[in-house]
RNA sequence: GGCGGGUUGCCCGAGCGGUCAAAGGGAGCAGACUGUAAAUCUGUCGGCACAGCCUACGAAGGUUCGAACCCUUCACCCGCCA
Protein backbone atom coordinates (compact mmCIF):
# COMPACT_ATOMS: atom_id res chain seq x y z
CA UNK A 1 0.00 0.00 0.00
CA UNK A 2 2.95 2.71 0.96
CA UNK A 3 5.40 1.17 -1.36
CA UNK A 4 4.39 3.03 -4.49
CA UNK A 5 7.64 2.53 -6.07
CA UNK A 6 7.70 -0.57 -4.97
CA UNK A 7 4.86 -1.44 -6.94
CA UNK A 8 5.37 1.06 -10.04
CA UNK A 9 8.91 -1.17 -10.32
CA UNK A 10 7.61 -4.73 -10.33
CA UNK A 11 4.71 -3.09 -12.87
CA UNK A 12 7.73 -2.07 -15.27
CA UNK A 13 5.96 1.96 -14.74
CA UNK A 14 9.45 3.05 -14.26
CA UNK A 15 11.19 4.59 -17.09
CA UNK A 16 12.90 7.61 -16.06
CA UNK A 17 13.70 9.02 -12.36
CA UNK A 18 15.34 11.72 -10.51
CA UNK A 19 17.15 10.49 -7.54
CA UNK A 20 15.04 7.69 -6.34
CA UNK A 21 15.94 7.71 -3.09
CA UNK A 22 15.58 11.27 -2.28
CA UNK A 23 11.69 10.59 -3.62
CA UNK A 24 11.11 7.39 -1.59
CA UNK A 25 11.83 9.78 1.40
CA UNK A 26 9.72 12.69 0.41
CA UNK A 27 6.86 9.76 0.08
CA UNK A 28 7.61 8.21 2.94
CA UNK A 29 7.21 11.79 4.52
CA UNK A 30 3.72 11.86 4.09
CA UNK A 31 0.69 12.81 1.37
CA UNK A 32 2.99 13.84 -1.36
CA UNK A 33 1.54 16.43 -3.84
CA UNK A 34 2.14 15.00 -7.89
CA UNK A 35 0.76 16.26 -10.70
CA UNK A 36 0.27 15.66 -14.80
CA UNK A 37 -0.88 17.44 -17.78
CA UNK A 38 -2.62 16.59 -20.89
CA UNK A 39 -2.88 18.82 -23.93
CA UNK A 40 -6.07 18.66 -25.97
CA UNK A 41 -4.36 17.47 -29.08
CA UNK A 42 -8.00 15.29 -29.83
CA UNK A 43 -11.71 15.35 -29.10
CA UNK A 44 -10.80 12.93 -26.29
CA UNK A 45 -8.40 10.87 -24.41
CA UNK A 46 -7.18 7.72 -25.64
CA UNK A 47 -5.65 4.67 -24.28
CA UNK A 48 -2.27 5.49 -24.37
CA UNK A 49 -2.94 8.39 -21.90
CA UNK A 50 -4.20 5.70 -19.61
CA UNK A 51 -0.77 4.80 -18.42
CA UNK A 52 0.18 8.33 -16.76
CA UNK A 53 -3.76 8.69 -15.27
CA UNK A 54 -3.77 5.29 -13.70
CA UNK A 55 -0.01 6.14 -12.28
CA UNK A 56 -1.80 9.17 -10.92
CA UNK A 57 -4.60 6.84 -9.59
CA UNK A 58 -1.78 4.43 -8.06
CA UNK A 59 -0.37 7.29 -6.44
CA UNK A 60 -3.04 8.02 -4.85
CA UNK A 61 -4.35 4.94 -3.69
CA UNK A 62 -0.92 4.91 -1.94
CA UNK A 63 -1.54 7.94 0.34
CA UNK A 64 -0.57 10.91 -2.14
CA UNK A 65 -2.39 13.80 -3.70
CA UNK A 66 -2.80 13.73 -7.76
CA UNK A 67 -3.33 16.70 -9.73
CA UNK A 68 -4.81 16.74 -13.27
CA UNK A 69 -3.55 19.08 -15.65
CA UNK A 70 -5.89 20.30 -18.54
CA UNK A 71 -3.65 21.53 -21.05
CA UNK A 72 -6.31 24.79 -21.85
CA UNK A 73 -2.63 27.12 -22.41
CA UNK A 74 -0.35 24.26 -23.47
CA UNK A 75 -2.79 23.19 -26.19
CA UNK A 76 -2.28 26.48 -27.87
CA UNK A 77 1.12 25.78 -28.53
CA UNK A 78 1.98 22.30 -29.28
CA UNK A 79 4.43 20.06 -27.64
CA UNK A 80 7.53 19.24 -29.91
CA UNK A 81 7.94 16.07 -28.12
CA UNK A 82 7.93 12.79 -30.49
CA UNK A 83 6.40 14.93 -33.34
CA UNK A 84 8.67 14.98 -36.51
CA UNK A 85 6.51 17.64 -38.11
CA UNK A 86 4.93 21.34 -36.39
CA UNK A 87 1.50 20.78 -35.31
CA UNK A 88 -1.53 22.73 -36.56
CA UNK A 89 -2.66 25.35 -34.44
CA UNK A 90 -6.14 24.89 -32.69
CA UNK A 91 -8.39 27.80 -32.34
CA UNK A 92 -9.29 29.26 -28.82
CA UNK A 93 -12.91 27.60 -29.53
CA UNK A 94 -11.69 23.93 -30.22
CA UNK A 95 -9.13 24.13 -27.54
CA UNK A 96 -11.75 25.04 -25.13
CA UNK A 97 -14.27 22.45 -26.29
CA UNK A 98 -11.83 19.68 -25.82
CA UNK A 99 -10.64 21.21 -22.39
CA UNK A 100 -13.97 20.45 -21.08
CA UNK A 101 -14.68 16.65 -22.45
CA UNK A 102 -10.97 15.96 -21.17
CA UNK A 103 -11.66 17.21 -17.76
CA UNK A 104 -14.59 14.90 -17.63
CA UNK A 105 -12.57 11.92 -18.67
CA UNK A 106 -10.21 12.72 -16.41
CA UNK A 107 -12.57 13.05 -12.94
CA UNK A 108 -13.60 9.22 -13.96
CA UNK A 109 -10.34 7.98 -12.60
CA UNK A 110 -9.64 10.24 -9.60
CA UNK A 111 -11.41 10.65 -6.24
CA UNK A 112 -11.76 14.57 -6.04
CA UNK A 113 -12.43 16.36 -3.02
CA UNK A 114 -10.85 18.49 0.00
CA UNK A 115 -9.46 15.87 2.16
CA UNK A 116 -5.02 15.55 2.10
CA UNK A 117 -5.11 13.26 -0.74
CA UNK A 118 -8.06 14.05 -2.41
CA UNK A 119 -7.51 15.09 -6.53
CA UNK A 120 -7.19 18.05 -7.68
CA UNK A 121 -8.39 19.47 -11.28
CA UNK A 122 -6.64 22.86 -12.75
CA UNK A 123 -6.50 24.07 -16.57
CA UNK A 124 -2.99 26.11 -17.42
CA UNK A 125 -4.83 28.74 -19.38
CA UNK A 126 -5.92 29.96 -15.81
CA UNK A 127 -2.31 30.97 -14.98
CA UNK A 128 -0.94 31.40 -18.28
CA UNK A 129 -3.69 33.24 -20.29
CA UNK A 130 -3.37 36.53 -18.38
CA UNK A 131 0.50 36.45 -18.22
CA UNK A 132 2.23 39.18 -20.47
CA UNK A 133 4.79 38.54 -23.19
CA UNK A 134 6.64 41.19 -21.20
CA UNK A 135 5.89 38.78 -17.99
CA UNK A 136 6.46 35.73 -19.66
CA UNK A 137 10.02 36.78 -21.42
CA UNK A 138 11.53 37.96 -18.04
CA UNK A 139 10.04 35.68 -15.02
CA UNK A 140 10.21 32.04 -17.22
CA UNK A 141 12.44 32.98 -20.18
CA UNK A 142 15.17 34.47 -18.66
CA UNK A 143 15.80 31.16 -16.42
CA UNK A 144 16.54 29.15 -19.66
CA UNK A 145 19.44 28.74 -21.59
CA UNK A 146 19.25 29.00 -25.02
CA UNK A 147 22.46 26.54 -25.31
CA UNK A 148 20.81 24.25 -23.16
CA UNK A 149 17.48 23.66 -25.30
CA UNK A 150 19.17 23.39 -28.41
CA UNK A 151 20.69 19.89 -26.58
CA UNK A 152 17.21 18.78 -26.27
CA UNK A 153 16.20 15.49 -27.86
CA UNK A 154 12.81 17.00 -29.04
CA UNK A 155 14.61 20.01 -30.71
CA UNK A 156 17.80 18.52 -32.14
CA UNK A 157 16.08 15.97 -33.58
CA UNK A 158 13.43 18.62 -35.39
CA UNK A 159 16.55 20.77 -36.74
CA UNK A 160 17.90 18.30 -38.47
CA UNK A 161 14.41 17.54 -40.04
CA UNK A 162 11.82 19.86 -40.58
CA UNK A 163 12.89 22.39 -38.25
CA UNK A 164 10.08 23.83 -35.64
CA UNK A 165 8.83 27.04 -35.45
CA UNK A 166 9.75 29.25 -32.01
CA UNK A 167 6.38 28.40 -30.78
CA UNK A 168 6.90 25.04 -30.54
CA UNK A 169 10.53 25.65 -29.95
CA UNK A 170 9.02 27.50 -26.22
CA UNK A 171 6.51 24.97 -25.26
CA UNK A 172 8.72 23.70 -22.59
CA UNK A 173 9.09 26.96 -21.36
CA UNK A 174 5.19 26.65 -20.54
CA UNK A 175 5.29 23.42 -19.01
CA UNK A 176 8.07 24.38 -16.67
CA UNK A 177 6.27 27.28 -15.67
CA UNK A 178 3.11 24.75 -14.92
CA UNK A 179 5.18 22.75 -12.78
CA UNK A 180 6.63 25.47 -10.96
CA UNK A 181 3.30 27.57 -10.70
CA UNK A 182 1.28 23.55 -9.14
CA UNK A 183 5.18 23.87 -6.67
CA UNK A 184 3.95 27.49 -5.53
CA UNK A 185 0.05 26.92 -5.26
CA UNK A 186 -0.07 23.31 -3.81
CA UNK A 187 3.96 22.37 -2.90
CA UNK A 188 3.66 20.03 -5.94
CA UNK A 189 6.61 18.25 -5.84
CA UNK A 190 7.00 15.39 -8.03
CA UNK A 191 5.40 15.37 -11.77
CA UNK A 192 4.60 11.98 -14.26
CA UNK A 193 4.25 11.62 -17.60
CA UNK A 194 5.24 9.77 -20.97
CA UNK A 195 8.86 8.94 -21.20
CA UNK A 196 8.73 11.46 -24.01
CA UNK A 197 7.98 14.39 -21.25
CA UNK A 198 11.55 13.40 -19.91
CA UNK A 199 12.96 17.09 -21.00
CA UNK A 200 10.23 18.96 -20.27
CA UNK A 201 9.85 17.59 -16.69
CA UNK A 202 13.44 17.80 -15.86
CA UNK A 203 13.24 21.50 -17.58
CA UNK A 204 10.63 22.26 -14.81
CA UNK A 205 12.82 21.02 -11.76
CA UNK A 206 15.54 23.53 -13.10
CA UNK A 207 13.16 26.02 -12.82
CA UNK A 208 11.79 25.21 -9.42
CA UNK A 209 15.69 25.27 -8.56
CA UNK A 210 16.30 28.53 -10.29
CA UNK A 211 13.93 30.44 -8.97
CA UNK A 212 12.23 29.14 -5.84
CA UNK A 213 15.58 27.36 -4.95
CA UNK A 214 13.08 24.10 -4.40
CA UNK A 215 13.72 20.27 -5.27
CA UNK A 216 11.51 18.08 -7.00
CA UNK A 217 10.74 15.15 -8.55
CA UNK A 218 10.51 13.30 -11.98
CA UNK A 219 9.03 10.11 -12.83
CA UNK A 220 8.21 8.81 -16.55
CA UNK A 221 6.70 5.78 -17.36
CA UNK A 222 7.63 3.75 -20.83
CA UNK A 223 5.82 4.47 -23.78
CA UNK A 224 4.08 1.41 -24.87
CA UNK A 225 5.14 -0.24 -27.87
CA UNK A 226 3.12 -3.84 -29.06
CA UNK A 227 5.34 -6.26 -30.14
CA UNK A 228 4.65 -6.19 -33.91
CA UNK A 229 6.38 -2.12 -33.34
CA UNK A 230 3.09 -0.59 -33.31
CA UNK A 231 2.46 2.75 -31.74
CA UNK A 232 0.01 1.85 -28.79
CA UNK A 233 -3.44 3.59 -28.39
CA UNK A 234 -2.34 6.73 -30.79
CA UNK A 235 -3.12 4.51 -33.96
CA UNK A 236 -4.10 1.26 -33.90
CA UNK A 237 -6.90 -0.71 -35.51
CA UNK A 238 -8.61 1.38 -37.96
CA UNK A 239 -7.57 4.99 -35.83
CA UNK A 240 -7.32 5.71 -32.21
CA UNK A 241 -8.54 4.17 -29.47
CA UNK A 242 -10.53 6.56 -27.71
CA UNK A 243 -11.93 6.93 -24.15
CA UNK A 244 -14.96 8.33 -25.31
CA UNK A 245 -17.61 5.39 -25.82
CA UNK A 246 -19.03 7.81 -28.61
CA UNK A 247 -15.52 7.75 -30.67
CA UNK A 248 -14.78 3.66 -29.57
CA UNK A 249 -17.57 1.72 -28.35
CA UNK A 250 -16.84 -0.46 -25.68
CA UNK A 251 -17.48 -3.28 -27.67
CA UNK A 252 -14.71 -2.19 -29.81
CA UNK A 253 -12.59 -1.75 -26.88
CA UNK A 254 -13.15 -4.64 -25.45
CA UNK A 255 -12.59 -6.30 -28.28
CA UNK A 256 -9.36 -4.84 -29.16
CA UNK A 257 -8.09 -5.59 -26.02
CA UNK A 258 -9.20 -9.69 -26.28
CA UNK A 259 -6.86 -9.58 -29.41
CA UNK A 260 -3.62 -8.69 -27.59
CA UNK A 261 -0.61 -10.70 -28.34
CA UNK A 262 0.57 -13.39 -26.13
CA UNK A 263 3.60 -11.42 -25.89
CA UNK A 264 2.27 -7.90 -25.04
CA UNK A 265 -0.77 -9.22 -22.24
CA UNK A 266 1.64 -9.39 -19.75
CA UNK A 267 3.00 -6.02 -20.73
CA UNK A 268 -0.74 -4.54 -20.43
CA UNK A 269 -1.31 -6.13 -17.36
CA UNK A 270 0.57 -4.45 -15.55
CA UNK A 271 0.43 -1.00 -16.74
CA UNK A 272 -2.81 -0.58 -17.21
CA UNK A 273 -4.30 -2.56 -14.81
CA UNK A 274 -4.58 -2.68 -10.85
CA UNK A 275 -4.33 -6.06 -10.52
CA UNK A 276 -2.18 -7.51 -7.79
CA UNK A 277 0.72 -9.07 -8.67
CA UNK A 278 0.03 -12.57 -7.56
CA UNK A 279 -2.92 -12.51 -10.26
CA UNK A 280 -0.74 -10.61 -12.52
CA UNK A 281 2.01 -14.05 -12.16
CA UNK A 282 -0.72 -16.44 -12.29
CA UNK A 283 -2.00 -15.13 -15.57
CA UNK A 284 1.31 -15.27 -16.99
CA UNK A 285 1.61 -18.78 -16.01
CA UNK A 286 -1.73 -19.34 -18.11
CA UNK A 287 -0.80 -17.50 -21.21
CA UNK A 288 2.48 -20.39 -20.76
CA UNK A 289 0.56 -22.96 -20.39
CA UNK A 290 -2.44 -22.35 -22.47
CA UNK A 291 -1.93 -20.18 -24.71
CA UNK A 292 -5.44 -20.81 -26.56
CA UNK A 293 -7.78 -20.50 -23.23
CA UNK A 294 -6.63 -16.41 -23.35
CA UNK A 295 -7.33 -16.23 -20.00
CA UNK A 296 -4.92 -13.39 -19.78
CA UNK A 297 -6.54 -11.40 -22.34
CA UNK A 298 -9.91 -11.89 -20.98
CA UNK A 299 -9.00 -10.44 -17.73
CA UNK A 300 -7.12 -7.45 -19.06
CA UNK A 301 -10.05 -6.45 -22.12
CA UNK A 302 -12.23 -7.08 -18.96
CA UNK A 303 -10.22 -4.61 -16.56
CA UNK A 304 -10.29 -1.90 -19.28
CA UNK A 305 -13.63 -1.70 -20.30
CA UNK A 306 -14.27 -1.70 -16.08
CA UNK A 307 -11.68 1.22 -15.63
CA UNK A 308 -12.91 3.46 -18.37
CA UNK A 309 -16.59 2.87 -19.24
CA UNK A 310 -17.57 1.13 -15.69
CA UNK A 311 -18.22 -2.68 -14.40
CA UNK A 312 -22.16 -2.28 -15.72
CA UNK A 313 -20.93 -2.31 -19.08
CA UNK A 314 -18.47 -5.09 -18.97
CA UNK A 315 -21.52 -7.58 -18.65
CA UNK A 316 -23.20 -5.93 -21.83
CA UNK A 317 -19.70 -6.08 -23.36
CA UNK A 318 -18.87 -9.55 -22.62
CA UNK A 319 -22.73 -10.83 -23.62
CA UNK A 320 -22.66 -8.82 -27.06
CA UNK A 321 -18.94 -10.57 -27.73
CA UNK A 322 -21.18 -14.05 -26.31
CA UNK A 323 -23.92 -13.29 -28.96
CA UNK A 324 -21.30 -12.44 -31.99
CA UNK A 325 -18.92 -14.86 -31.37
CA UNK A 326 -20.94 -17.74 -30.22
CA UNK A 327 -21.30 -19.59 -33.39
CA UNK A 328 -24.08 -18.16 -34.88
CA UNK A 329 -26.87 -18.73 -32.65
CA UNK A 330 -28.38 -15.20 -32.74
CA UNK A 331 -31.90 -16.54 -33.24
CA UNK A 332 -31.92 -18.39 -29.86
CA UNK A 333 -31.35 -15.68 -27.99
CA UNK A 334 -34.02 -14.05 -25.75
CA UNK A 335 -35.08 -10.26 -26.64
CA UNK A 336 -34.04 -8.70 -23.62
CA UNK A 337 -30.85 -10.69 -23.73
CA UNK A 338 -30.15 -9.40 -27.18
CA UNK A 339 -30.80 -6.20 -26.52
CA UNK A 340 -29.12 -5.09 -23.65
CA UNK A 341 -26.43 -6.87 -25.96
CA UNK A 342 -26.54 -4.64 -28.15
CA UNK A 343 -27.29 -1.60 -26.46
CA UNK A 344 -23.84 0.03 -26.56
CA UNK A 345 -23.61 -0.83 -30.43
CA UNK A 346 -24.17 2.21 -33.24
CA UNK A 347 -27.36 1.73 -34.06
CA UNK A 348 -29.83 2.53 -37.32
CA UNK A 349 -33.24 2.96 -36.90
CA UNK A 350 -35.84 2.22 -39.72
CA UNK A 351 -39.15 3.27 -40.71
CA UNK A 352 -41.23 2.13 -43.45
CA UNK A 353 -38.99 0.42 -46.70
CA UNK A 354 -36.41 -1.52 -45.72
CA UNK A 355 -33.44 -0.19 -47.81
CA UNK A 356 -30.19 -2.24 -49.22
CA UNK A 357 -28.33 -4.13 -46.99
CA UNK A 358 -25.19 -2.17 -47.76
CA UNK A 359 -26.84 1.14 -47.50
CA UNK A 360 -27.56 -0.14 -43.55
CA UNK A 361 -23.97 -1.50 -43.38
CA UNK A 362 -22.87 1.74 -44.46
CA UNK A 363 -25.06 4.10 -42.29
CA UNK A 364 -24.60 1.69 -39.14
CA UNK A 365 -20.84 1.89 -39.21
CA UNK A 366 -20.02 4.99 -40.63
CA UNK A 367 -18.49 3.07 -43.51
CA UNK A 368 -18.65 4.60 -47.21
CA UNK A 369 -20.58 2.95 -49.58
CA UNK A 370 -18.05 1.92 -51.73
CA UNK A 371 -16.55 0.36 -48.31
CA UNK A 372 -19.55 -1.27 -47.43
CA UNK A 373 -19.68 -3.40 -51.00
CA UNK A 374 -15.92 -3.61 -50.86
CA UNK A 375 -17.14 -5.71 -47.38
CA UNK A 376 -19.35 -7.51 -48.82
CA UNK A 377 -17.48 -8.64 -51.55
CA UNK A 378 -14.50 -9.57 -49.32
CA UNK A 379 -16.97 -12.32 -47.93
CA UNK A 380 -16.61 -9.59 -44.81
CA UNK A 381 -19.93 -8.83 -43.94
CA UNK A 382 -22.95 -10.40 -41.91
CA UNK A 383 -26.48 -10.26 -41.26
CA UNK A 384 -27.09 -11.79 -37.89
CA UNK A 385 -23.65 -14.19 -38.36
CA UNK A 386 -24.60 -15.35 -41.46
CA UNK A 387 -21.98 -13.74 -44.04
CA UNK A 388 -23.65 -11.89 -47.07
CA UNK A 389 -22.40 -12.41 -50.54
CA UNK A 390 -25.01 -10.26 -52.46
CA UNK A 391 -24.46 -6.79 -53.01
CA UNK A 392 -27.35 -6.02 -53.52
CA UNK A 393 -29.34 -7.78 -50.63
CA UNK A 394 -32.20 -6.46 -48.97
CA UNK A 395 -32.90 -7.76 -45.51
CA UNK A 396 -36.40 -9.44 -45.90
CA UNK A 397 -39.39 -10.10 -42.78
CA UNK A 398 -37.60 -13.28 -41.81
CA UNK A 399 -34.46 -11.62 -40.79
CA UNK A 400 -35.63 -9.41 -38.23
CA UNK A 401 -34.77 -10.89 -34.74
CA UNK A 402 -37.86 -10.37 -32.80
CA UNK A 403 -39.35 -8.24 -35.32
CA UNK A 404 -37.15 -5.63 -34.49
CA UNK A 405 -33.33 -5.96 -35.03
CA UNK A 406 -30.94 -6.69 -37.62
CA UNK A 407 -27.36 -7.76 -36.29
CA UNK A 408 -24.60 -6.41 -38.46
CA UNK A 409 -21.25 -6.51 -38.71
CA UNK A 410 -18.17 -6.59 -40.46
CA UNK A 411 -15.17 -8.58 -39.38
CA UNK A 412 -14.73 -9.53 -36.04
CA UNK A 413 -14.79 -6.26 -33.94
CA UNK A 414 -17.38 -3.58 -35.97
CA UNK A 415 -20.85 -4.40 -35.09
CA UNK A 416 -24.24 -2.62 -35.95
CA UNK A 417 -27.48 -2.90 -35.00
CA UNK A 418 -30.56 -1.95 -37.36
CA UNK A 419 -33.59 -1.13 -34.82
CA UNK A 420 -36.84 -1.22 -36.70
CA UNK A 421 -38.92 2.31 -35.17
CA UNK A 422 -42.45 1.62 -34.01
CA UNK A 423 -45.21 1.88 -36.36
C1' G B 1 16.10 40.48 -49.98
C1' G B 2 19.08 37.05 -53.69
C1' C B 3 20.04 32.11 -55.61
C1' G B 4 19.07 26.92 -55.59
C1' G B 5 15.94 22.62 -54.17
C1' G B 6 11.12 21.03 -52.93
C1' U B 7 5.30 20.51 -52.22
C1' U B 8 2.07 13.45 -55.16
C1' G B 9 -3.19 9.32 -52.11
C1' C B 10 -3.38 7.83 -44.30
C1' C B 11 2.42 7.89 -44.18
C1' C B 12 7.01 7.19 -47.02
C1' G B 13 7.94 7.45 -52.05
C1' A B 14 8.20 6.62 -57.83
C1' G B 15 6.27 9.11 -61.96
C1' C B 16 8.20 14.10 -65.59
C1' G B 17 2.94 15.26 -72.15
C1' G B 18 -1.39 10.33 -73.63
C1' U B 19 -1.78 3.27 -71.96
C1' C B 20 -2.21 7.57 -64.39
C1' A B 21 -7.12 6.94 -59.66
C1' A B 22 -1.13 7.35 -60.36
C1' A B 23 4.73 1.92 -59.42
C1' G B 24 6.78 0.17 -54.76
C1' G B 25 6.78 -0.06 -49.41
C1' G B 26 4.37 0.75 -44.65
C1' A B 27 -0.13 1.25 -42.01
C1' G B 28 -5.38 0.02 -42.38
C1' C B 29 -9.51 -3.26 -43.80
C1' A B 30 -11.38 -8.20 -45.19
C1' G B 31 -10.63 -13.50 -46.05
C1' A B 32 -7.86 -18.39 -45.25
C1' C B 33 -5.11 -20.99 -41.36
C1' U B 34 -5.34 -20.67 -35.85
C1' G B 35 -6.50 -19.67 -30.20
C1' U B 36 -11.50 -13.71 -31.94
C1' A B 37 -3.17 -14.71 -31.01
C1' A B 38 1.56 -14.47 -33.84
C1' A B 39 3.78 -15.75 -38.39
C1' U B 40 2.28 -16.76 -43.32
C1' C B 41 -0.70 -16.49 -47.69
C1' U B 42 -4.71 -14.00 -50.61
C1' G B 43 -7.68 -9.94 -51.77
C1' U B 44 -8.54 -4.88 -50.98
C1' C B 45 -7.19 0.00 -49.99
C1' G B 46 -10.60 8.41 -53.31
C1' G B 47 -16.02 8.85 -54.03
C1' C B 48 -20.52 7.58 -56.36
C1' A B 49 -26.19 6.71 -59.41
C1' C B 50 -19.79 1.31 -59.93
C1' A B 51 -17.88 -2.78 -66.66
C1' G B 52 -19.49 4.06 -66.36
C1' C B 53 -18.93 8.70 -64.21
C1' C B 54 -17.01 12.45 -60.77
C1' U B 55 -13.12 14.44 -57.78
C1' A B 56 -7.81 14.29 -57.05
C1' C B 57 -0.97 14.95 -57.70
C1' G B 58 0.24 22.81 -52.84
C1' A B 59 -3.31 27.18 -55.16
C1' A B 60 -4.86 29.95 -59.42
C1' G B 61 -4.34 30.78 -64.44
C1' G B 62 -2.18 29.35 -69.33
C1' U B 63 -0.07 26.22 -73.57
C1' U B 64 -2.02 21.59 -75.83
C1' C B 65 -6.61 17.42 -79.27
C1' G B 66 -4.73 15.82 -74.31
C1' A B 67 -1.07 17.99 -68.23
C1' A B 68 0.68 15.03 -61.85
C1' C B 69 4.12 15.87 -65.84
C1' C B 70 5.42 22.10 -69.97
C1' C B 71 4.81 27.79 -68.92
C1' U B 72 3.28 32.02 -65.53
C1' U B 73 1.96 33.92 -60.88
C1' C B 74 1.04 33.01 -55.75
C1' A B 75 1.55 30.28 -51.03
C1' C B 76 4.30 27.25 -47.88
C1' C B 77 8.81 24.25 -46.64
C1' C B 78 14.23 23.25 -46.87
C1' G B 79 19.32 24.86 -47.89
C1' C B 80 23.14 28.51 -49.04
C1' C B 81 24.18 33.73 -49.21
C1' A B 82 22.65 38.82 -47.40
Amino acid sequence: MNDILGELSWRGLIAQTTDLDALRRDLAAGPLTLYCGFDPTAESLHVGNLMPLLTLRRFQLAGHRPIALAGGATGFVGDPSGRDSERTLMDAETIKGRVGRIRAQMERFLDFGDGPTDALMVDNLDWTGQMSAIEFLRDVGKHFSVNVMLQRESVSARLEGGGLSYTEFSYVLLQSNDYRELYRRYGCRLQVGGNDQWGNITAGLDLIRRTESGSGHALTVPLVTSATGQKFGKSTGGGSLWLDPAMTSPYALYQYFLNTDDRDVSTYLRYLTFLPREEIEALDAAVAERPHAREAQRRLAEEIVALVHGRDEVGRVQAASAALFGGGALEGLDEPTLAAALAEAPSVSVAGEVPPLVDLLAEGLSLSKSDARRAVRDGGAYLNNARVTDEAAVPGEGDWLHGRFLVLRRGKRSVAVVERAKA
